[in-house]
DNA sequence: CCTGACTCGC
DNA sequence: ATGCGAGTCAGGG
């Protein structure tokens, strides 16, 4: 019987230490891992190129459509590509107000036109432009060009990449298809398996804040972890002091902004400008957060002066990343040094689980011989499997079984399960039909 | 060829 | 002036 979270008995060679700082053996993630990413990338994503091909002209027509319809109200033709044009357009043409400056001239992002968005029918015209433009060019041409011979994407995953540890795929990204919305599931539809086969997702349950949790020991987030709460409305109840049924759906998603910008080291203005509030409540929010979560004030405290006095912050496992930022005169960067001082344990601390259950997979993949089901996709939190039918009773208890217990740490850790006939029109499986372990 | 602006993901 | 990434385009060199 192996104490250690990490029993792995077969083809993990380094030894196991467990200590309070370092509760798992993490020795050499990458240089394991290294194989299990070849190989994802050798076997690919397969693509309905029909879908692909129907949704472009969708797309061409929809986008014609739509310059044509600008152009008609404003009386001459630009390149709607240029925000250098658009915003000659929006905010001399038509002298409607300026947000934000930039280098180069007035902001003419999504969140500065939402606000003038009732100002001039063009503006709506615009922010769908831009989304139908980033499908065609980034998701449906560059990806149709990127099918290869045997019908399949094969993107390249990369480590030492991210500051934090974590894969990095590119050439082309398959970390960042388009989810929200219905664009996001037209275009997921397009990934599919071969007959006989079926897509896996597996995707752990808010693991940023389980680990902050462990690292912060806070009491009221262990009894929200362990009871199985949702997490969101659980702070939500805290922050504005309510019983759950009393929570509207604008707090729970104020409490969903805070919790991750608690990971991100957010100020007030920063919380402010994601929330469209003033900085007076922002700053309300956070104090009342903090107040509520005394564990995670204290944790965080320690994290930026732990990091100052010792130069770099450490996950987990004790990977480590130095932090020079931290010791600048300029206050800018300092504060960006603080912010990966409290992000890197956190984000760092997740890359390397989901890498450690990624090679407790493969090898319990290996080991019952399940040659048939492949993991094809790691997106941060995330995998994905194209797995034979007869296997998916198998896979889907393995990789479950996997991901929850490759650590132990003070809460449990949980998935949930998806399963389709491609990456668009995905189920999740609560009940499972498994045997007893 | 590089940088900035923008938008996609976690 | 909330962490970590990639890709596309315009515009300038």
């Amino acid at each position: 019987m192996n104490n250690s979270p990490l029993s792995n008995k077969n083809n993990r060679e380094s030894v196991s230490i467990s200590d309070e700082l370092h509760p798992y053996n993490v020795d050499n993630i990458d240089g394991q891992i290294q194989n299990l990413l070849t190989t994802m990338s050798k076997v690919g994503f397969l693509i309905d190129v029909e879908v692909i091909n129907n949704l472009e002209v969708e797309v061409e027509d929809l986008l014609k459509k739509l310059s044509v319809r600008i152009f008609h109200h404003i009386g001459y033709d630009i390149n709607l590509n240029s925000s250098k044009q658009i915003a000659k357009l929006l905010y001399e043409d038509l002298e409607l107000p300026s947000g934000k400056k930039k280098k180069t001239g007035f902001s003419t992002d999504e969140v500065t036109l939402k606000k003038i968005k009732k100002l001039h029918p063009i503006i709506p015209l615009i922010l769908e432009y831009r989304t139908v433009y980033k499908l065609k060019s980034t998701y449906l041409e560059s990806l149709r060009c990127r099918i290869e011979e045997d019908g399949r994407i094969h993107s390249t995953f990369l480590l030492d990449v991210a500051s934090t540890g974590r894969i990095v795929s590119r050439d082309p990204n398959l970390q960042n298809i388009p989810i929200r919305g219905s664009w996001g599931e037209k275009i997921r539809k397009a990934f599919i398996v071969p007959c006989e086969k079926i897509l896996i997702a597996i995707d752990y349950s808010q693991i940023d804040l389980r680990v902050l949790t462990h690292f912060s020991k806070e009491s009221k987030l262990i009894e929200a972890f362990k009871q199985n709460q949702d997490i969101h409305l659980s702070t939500a109840m805290e922050i504005f002091n309510k019983k759950a049924s009393d929570i509207t759906a604008d707090e729970r998603r104020i409490a969903k902004t805070v919790n991750f910008g608690i990971i991100y080291g957010i100020s007030p203005h920063g919380l402010s400008e994601s929330l469209e509030i003033n900085q007076k409540q922002a700053a309300y929010f956070i104090k009342t957060y903090l107040d509520k979560y005394p564990q995670v004030k204290q944790y965080l405290d320690l994290s930026r002066q732990n990091a100052l006095k010792n130069g770099y912050t450490e996950t987990l496992g004790g990977e480590k990343r130095y932090i020079p930022e931290l010791k600048s005169k300029n206050h800018f960067i300092r504060s960006s040094g603080e912010r990966m001082a409290i992000n890197y344990p956190i984000q760092g601390s997740s890359a390397e689980i989901i890498k450690l259950a990624m090679l407790d997979i493969d090898c319990e993949f290996v080991r019952r011989k399940l040659s048939s089901s492949k993991m094809i996709l790691q997106i941060h939190d995330e995998l994905v499997f194209e797995v034979e039918n007869e296997e998916k009773d198998a896979v889907i208890k393995i990789v479950k079984e996997k991901m929850e217990n490759v650590v132990k740490l003070i809460i449990p850790l949980k998935v949930s399960i998806k399963e389709g006939v491609n990456w668009g029109e995905m189920t999740e499986i609560l009940k499972l039909e498994m045997a007893i372990k």
